[in-house]
Order: C-alpha cells, then sequence, then structure tokens
RNA sequence: GCCCAUAUGGCUCAGGGGUAGAGCACUUCCUUGGUAAGGAAGAGGUCGUGAGUUCAAGUCUCACUAUGGGCUCCA
C-alpha cells in the first residue's frame, strides 16, 4: 500500500523510495510521497533502530568519558557497534553503566534533528577530532548531514528515528577491541557491539537463543562429552583426542575412506617434514613462510608441512606416467601444522595441528571441468549425509600469487563453470585466492551463526610447472598436468567441531562414540550385557555396560545423560527370553526386541552412514 | 600479533591481605533395585606459572602461559 501525502503515524519512522533507500523522517520532510516504514522489526526498521541506538550509545559514552572520540557505529548483521578512543579502559562490566546512561537520555525525550553543512565546515568544525577527518577523507560528497540530539552532534548519514522515544529494547553485548578502518598496522580502538529490537518479547527471543547456541558450543561439549581436550604445557591449538572422541573420529575416517575408494582414489602418504628446499621450490617458503614451522637438523633446514601436496607430488613423479593413468587421484589424511595467531585459535574450529582429508587429482586441463564437477558432487553427498546447509564461494587471485594472469583467468573460469553448468549457485571472493591458484571454498555455519571454511576445491597451474611434473600425452609428446587440491570436510578437527554443534552431541547412529549402553537391572545380569557388547563389537558397534554399584535409576539417568542413541536394560526377564528392553532417545520410545532383532536393527543402522 | 576480560580440587562455582569451601565426579562399605539422582564413611586443592609489595598474598602489582569475546561490513 502506498500512502500519499500525509504523515499517517505516530508510528511512522521512514520511508522507502523507489530505489529501496531507507529515507529517515528528518531526511523525508512533512509530506513525503513513499511509502512509510513503522515501528517495528521489519529488516528497515530495525536498521534505522540500531543505527540510532548506536548514537544514543555513543551520547552515553561521551558523557561518561568526557574525551571520547568517535570513529564509525555501523548496523551489521548482528545488531551496531561504535568504534571509538577513550582514555579510560572500557571491560564488560562497564556496559551496564553505559547501557543505564542510555535509558537516563531516554527519559529526557530529545529529538533528534538533522542539518546538512558543506564539507569545508566540517572539516573546520571537527577540527581537532583526527577520527572525524579520518571519517571524512572516505567520503566523496560535497554536503554532510549532522544529526544532533540534546547536546550531543554526530557526523552521521543516518538514517534515524525521530526521538528517542523509539529506543527502548537494547543490549550492549559485548566490549572488544578493533584496528581503524580494519588494519592491521593501525591504531586500536575500543569497539561496543550491542543489540536491539522494537519490542522487548524480540529482544527476550534474541537473548535466549543466544543463551540456547552457547549450550550446543563444541568446546562445551567436547569437555563434559570427553571428546578432546587441550592442555596448557603442551601448547595452544594443539588438541589432544579422548577416547570418545577418538571413537568418534575414527568413523569418520571410516566413511570417508570408502567414499574415496569407490570414487577412484588411491591413497598415499608424504613424510611430516621435509627439506626447506622443496619449499623455496613450491613457493611455499616466500608465500606462506610466515605460516610454516622451520627446523634445522645436521645444518640442513627442514619445514614441518603446512600442506600435503609436495608429498603428493613427489609421488607421482617417482615413476612416468601416461595419460591413461590420468586423472589421477591421490588421498591422505594429511597431519599438517601451521602458525596461526594466537588470537584467532578457537576450540577445534581453528587450531595449529590438524588432519585434512587432503588430496591431489593430477589430470589433463581438458578434464578439469569434470573433475571439480565429481569433486563437487562428493562435497554434496557429505554434506546431505549429515544435513547441512552449506555455501559455495569461488575466490579470485590474492596480492600475493605466483603465475601468470592468463593462467589464473583460465583456471577461474574453470570453476565458474562447473559450478554454473549445473546450476550450483554461489558467491565471488575477490582476491581471497591462494596464492597458488583459484578456488572454491565450501563454509558451513557453526552454532553462533559463525561462517566457517570446510571444504575447498583449488585449481593449480603452478606448482606442476614448479616441479616439472609431467606425464606423456597420446602423441608421445611431454605434458605438464594439472593439479585439483580439495578437501571435503577442510579437516576432521574443525568438521568434528561443527558437527558437534549441528548435533548438539546427539550424533547419528553410525558416528556415536558410544552407540549402546547397557544397564544390567543388577549385578546378576552384568554377564549378558558383556555378552551382548561383545557380539556388537564384533559388528564394529561401540557399548558400554553400566554395572556400577549405583542404583538401578542413577544408571538409567547417567546413561541417558551421555546421549547415546540407544539406552538398553535388562534383567531376569531379557535373560530368560534373549530379548532387549530399549530406550530409544531419539523417538523417546521404550519396546522390547529379540536378541537377533536388535543386531539386525543395529547393524542396518551402521549402513546409514554410507556415502 | 593487537584490545578487553578470565584463570580456586576431575567438573561447575563460592570465598577474598592472616596459611581454603560447596555440589557433582572419585574410593570404600551397606543396599541388588524394572526405567532420570538409595544411604553412610572417606580421599583429593596451597588457589595457572614466575617475580614484586607487605610482618603476612589465592586475595594487591607486574610479567609470562592458557582460555574467552573481538579485530571486512564506510559519517
Amino acid at each position: 500500500m502506498i500512502y500519499k501525502g500525509t504523515h499517517l503515524s505516530e508510528n511512522t519512522i521512514g520511508y522507502i523510495d523507489d530505489q529501496g533507500n531507507i529515507l529517515d523522517t528528518q531526511t523525508a520532510g512533512e509530506n513525503c510521497s513513499a511509502t512509510p516504514i513503522e515501528y517495528d522489526n521489519s529488516k528497515e526498521s530495525l536498521e534505522i533502530i540500531r543505527h540510532s541506538t548506536a548514537h544514543l550509545m555513543a551520547q552515553a559514552i561521551t558523557e561518561l568519558y568526557p574525551n571520547s572520540q568517535f570513529f564509525v557505529g555501523p548496523v551489521v548483521d548482528e545488531g551496531f557497534y561504535y568504534d571509538f578512543r577513550v582514555d579510560e579502559q572500557i571491560g564488560e562490566s562497564d556496559l551496564k553503566a553505559i547501557e543505564k546512561k542510555m535509558k537516563e537520555l531516554i527519559k529526557k525525550k530529545y529529538k533528534i534533528e538533522k542539518y546538512e553543512i558543506s564539507k569545508s565546515e566540517a572539516k573546520d568544525k571537527f577540527a581537532n577530532d583526527d577520527l572525524k577527518l579520518k571519517v571524512m577523507e572516505r567520503i566523496d560528497d560535497d554536503t554532510l548531514s549532522i544529526y544532533k540530539q540534546g547536546d550531543f552532534e554526530d557526523l552521521c548519514r543516518g538514517p534515524h528515528v525521530p526521538a528517542l522515544r523509539f529506543l527502548h529494547n537494547f543490549k550492549l553485548t559485548r566490549v572488544a577491541g578493533a584496528y581503524l578502518g580494519g588494519d592491521e598496522k593501525a591504531e586500536m580502538l575500543t569497539r561496543i557491539y550491542g543489540i536491539a529490537f522494537a519490542d522487548k518479547e524480540s529482544l527476550k527471543a534474541y537473548l535466549t537463543m543466544m543463551e540456547e547456541a552457547k549450550k550446543r558450543d563444541h568446546r562445551k561439549l567436547g569437555a563434559e562429552m570427553e571428546l578432546f581436550m587441550f592442555n596448557e604445557e603442551a601448547g595452544a591449538g594443539l588438541p589432544f583426542w579422548m577416547p570418545k572422541g577418538a571413537k568418534l573420529r575414527y568413523k569418520l575416517e571410516s566413511i570417508l575412506h570408502k567414499a574415496h575408494l569407490t570414487r577412484g582414489y588411491e591413497p598415499v602418504r608424504g613424510p611430516e617434514i621435509l627439506k626447506a628446499d622443496l619449499w623455496r621450490t613450491s613457493g611455499h617458503y616466500a608465500c606462506y613462510g610466515e605460516n610454516m614451522y622451520l627446523t634445522t637438523i645436521d645444518e640442513q633446514e627442514y619445514g614441518i608441512k603446512p600442506m600435503n601436496c609436495l608429498g603428493h607430488i613427489q609421488v607421482f613423479k617417482q615413476s612416468p606416467k601416461s595419460y591413461r593413468d590420468l586423472p589421477l587421484r591421490y588421498y591422505e589424511y594429511g597431519v599438517v601444522h601451521r602458525h596461526e595467531k594466537s588470537g584467532v585459535l578457537h576450540g577445534l574450529l581453528r587450531v595449529r595441528e590438524f588432519t585434512q582429508d587432503d588430496a591431489h587429482i593430477f589430470c589433463e586441463p581438458e578434464q578439469i571441468a569434470q573433475e571439480v564437477l565429481e569433486v563437487v558432487e562428493f562435497v554434496d553427498s557429505v554434506m546431505k549425509l549429515f544435513g547441512f546447509e552449506y555455501t559455495m564461494e569461488i575466490a579470485t587471485k590474492p596480492e600475493k600469487a605466483i603465475g601468470e594472469d592468463a593462467v589464473w583467468d583460465m583456471a577461474t573460469q574453470g570453476l565458474k563453470d562447473a559450478l554454473e553448468g549445473n546450476n550450483l549457485p554461489y558467491t565471488i571472493d575477490e582476491g581471497g585466492g591462494a596464492f597458488y591458484g583459484p578456488k572454491i571454498d565450501i563454509k558451513i555455519t557453526d552454532a553462533i551463526g559463525r561462517k566457517w571454511q570446510c571444504g575447498t576445491i583449488q585449481v593449480d597451474f603452478n606448482l606442476p610447472q614448479r616441479f616439472e611434473v609431467e606425464y606423456v600425452a597420446e602423441d608421445n609428446t611431454r605434458k605438464q598436468p594439472v593439479m585439483i587440491h580439495r578437501a571435503i570436510l577442510g579437516s576432521f578437527e574443525r568438521f568434528i567441531g561443527i558437527l558437534t554443534e549441528h548435533y548438539a552431541g546427539e550424533f547419528p547412529f553410525f558416528l556415536a562414540p558410544t552407540q549402546v549402553i547397557f544397564v544390567p537391572i543388577s549385578d546378576t545380569f552384568a554377564d549378558y550385557a558383556y555378552e551382548l557388547k561383545k557380539a556388537l563389537l564384533l559388528e564394529g558397534i561401540d557399548s558400554e555396560v553400566y554395572d556400577k554399584n549405583d542404583s538401578l535409576n542413577k544408571r538409567i539417568r547417567n546413561a541417558e545423560k551421555q546421549r547415546v542413541p540407544y539406552v538398553v536394560v535388562v534383567g531376569e526377564e531379557e535373560v530368560t527370553n534373549r530379548t532387549v528392553a530399549i530406550r530409544d532417545r531419539r523417538n523417546k520410545e521404550q519396546y522390547n526386541l529379540t536378541q537377533d532383532e536388535f543386531m539386525v536393527k543395529l547393524t542396518k543402522q551402521l549402513q546409514e552412514g554410507k556415502i
């Protein structure tokens, strides 16, 4: 509906024009003919509300910390933030005081007013504020707008709500440091993040959702379920796998092994450290050296591998290859070490030692599209098995890169063709490629909405050239193959971290570290439970027997808390009839099966992990 | 790496300048129970590491280590 000519509602906080631009009421004036934006939780409304809340926060900070200077305060996906410089140290505990001051300011019922000045006037006005001058450097327009509420005014593009009375339901969520302009070498400013909604219920729902997400954080679940651990004395970013986690990982590895073999991949394995000269030849020493761990043996420099390519290349080169051998697909669960910055380490999602499900496909240039497509299908079947939503992104040539532009263009086009030819949606990450070639990244979202790169498919014309990799073509000439680097999970560490959050610890039967817990009603029936456990083990199914000297109720409770697919109670009745009493946690059912039916059911469920 | 915060028995957490507490877990004993915590007793920490202030430091200061939240998204 288009409203014309009148300022219809008390609740109008802005307008959308024909081009989809948001105009606030200050800009639109009294008689605006564009579509009004009502005060609610629509995307446009929230943008205005959050932007104004950021300004309100800035005003509060100014009152509490008079020497503060402000940089930028935009609306982002998850709320808003403001970057500023302040003399005092601001910590999480100060957020409450800032919130309180914001509420006080609202009570003063300020209107939010707008006026415009020329850029030169603005430069005079903010001559003493180097941050504002920096902001202005980034703006091309000659006319700048200033928004004013009470004594506080700020250079701002808008849009804003008409008055502070629209700002009630907000929460400051965290305080952080942020480099000015995102530049690592620049000064670090203080950043406060917040969130705001049109009504109290939405804010509450958002905060509740964040709480729920935290409950499925893989770091919390990993400790609780005894999957993995870290150790201060061993060092940061170096995960240890505990028995339960190692079982889970082993199951995932087994599924993937079969999936590779049936798709024509062959297993290989390279050494953990290789001479530095090899890394010089590959370009890693120059382009990736700052992330590599180097060591010296017998006065000879070595590098611990951060990638597995070199090993696979050496295996390929060991014997002459024919065009008939191509495409040749080598895969390895390759352990790599990378010196990630200490501040970016994050549970299993970013570590310094991890294992990639890595493969290199050596093929002829004409085979690229087909091979990439097959990898994409492989990725899709793995993601489907676990029910993951994922996005694909083509990353192009970065600043630090080897190889000629023409070669880059050709490889990049090959990736696009493979996706477009099959109507697979993708986005472009300009300059996000590896130094040796463009790539397709597969990204999965974690429990709290952060996106992580998992799988990757990278076309590489450069390494075959650098290492003089060759095959004999049909016409008996020597040609250079193309290398496709690819990983489906990315790394077992990251993938298992995300899997844990995805399932909230309740892994599907074929992955669960413990698949069944037996609870014998009393000691007398424990033998039967151990007999069943052994039978399951022979089928590759892991189980535990809870026969500790605790009450039956307590053992059932403890078993249920383990997030295992099945808890099986056995007592006199079961022993006599050779049956089991199943508590199906996932389906919230209880039922009895004969021992045979039980075995058939479970072995059948194991098959669900096949791809 | 940089900014802010945190660091107490296996886990979750309380305490707070005068030499440490709780619950769960653990050990032993009683109990042998039919579907989410039976009972009793016991063991376990010198308060992340190092240095400093102090008559006295988990408790204050500094450094280090580890962990957590951030560090593209343009007034």
